[in-house]
DNA sequence: GGCTTTGTTTTATA
DNA sequence: GTATAAAACAAAGC
């Protein structure tokens, strides 16, 4: 599932196959795809052909693309998106739903089997036109977030940590496989409630966070089902992964069976003898 | 055909 | 207003 490090590969893909394109056409062929203008399919293609893609660009689990025309084009993949650059004439498959055409000859396909996906196309200085993206909390890779500002955060929450983690208005990016990581990495149960930990787990979840957000995008992201990138390529971070799907498996640090159970209605695994 | 899946939104409650 | 949790929703695959 496309996570902070997976948007991240999508978009650093993505940047090099479409920058300086001018959008020719687009086929839209499920509707309830497309978010922001609801209900206006004709103002949605009017508005974006013709125009230039200036850069791309991410913020959360959010695709931005800037125009030339005082739009953004902002795509969000949920669960089994998919944003691959392709030649016109290569084999289109069925769960293409949406196809913007560049001036080059070739093709951006939002590829999307559960149809999950949302395409938004608004005002650069409206961001709340698509959906929750101006209500994001902060990036967590940011060299502008230090591990004091990580630590304010916390101020006033006890919520369930994992949940926080979670919660894209707390910290943006993080899903359910990197969450589970994190903190298996910090030794820290994830049912524990955000107000019995310590200063010292909480600037071990913000190293440890910091740490696998950055190699996940160094892997390519995880691909463990369908993820792949701009050019269809599978991230290699699933062999990295210490506790997430590894339910019934022995534990590489000490052993113990790892367990898998709900929080917040989210499969959760976890190490028993590694995490307090 | 019910269950599972995850990210987000909505709703209810304190 | 704020924080939280639960429920709802999306749709496909098994």
């Amino acid at each position: 599932m496309p996570e902070l490090p997976e948007v991240e590969t999508v978009v650093k893909g993505l940047r090099p196959l479409v920058e300086e394109k001018i959008v020719t056409g687009v086929e839209i062929r499920e509707e309830k795809m497309i978010a922001f203008p609801k209900g206006n399919i004709s103002a949605f293609k009017e508005e974006l052909i013709g125009s230039k893609i200036e850069a791309v660009n991410r913020r959360g689990k959010y695709i931005i693309f800037e125009l030339n025309n005082n739009k953004n084009m902002v795509i969000h993949l949920r669960m089994t998106g998919k944003l691959l650059v392709k030649e016109v004439k290569e084999f289109r498959d069925k769960h293409t739903h949406v196809i913007f055409s560049l001036n080059d000859g070739q093709e951006i396909r939002f590829n999307n089997i559960r149809k999950f996906g949302r395409v938004y196309l608004i005002d650069k200085n409206q961001p709340e036109q698509a959906g929750g993206l101006s209500k994001l909390g902060p990036e967590p890779l940011s060299n502008n977030l230090s591990v004091d500002d990580f630590k304010k955060l916390f101020e006033g929450r006890r919520a369930i940590i994992k949940s926080l983690l979670l919660n894209q208005h707390f910290v943006a990016g993080i899903g359910n496989i990197y969450a589970d990581e994190i903190l298996f990495r910090s030794g820290i149960r994830p049912d524990r409630t955000a107000d019995t930990l310590t200063e010292s787990e909480k600037e071990k979840i913000y190293h440890n966070m910091r740490e696998i957000l950055q190699k996940g995008i160094i892997y390519g992201g995880t691909s463990f089902s369908d993820y792949v990138n701009a050019f269809g390529e599978k991230g290699s971070f699933q062999e990295e992964l210490r506790v997430h799907q590894r339910q019934g498996e022995e534990c590489y640090s000490c052993g113990t069976i790892i367990e898998k159970i709900k929080v917040s209605g989210r499969s959760t695994y976890f190490c028993p003898q590694c995490q307090k």
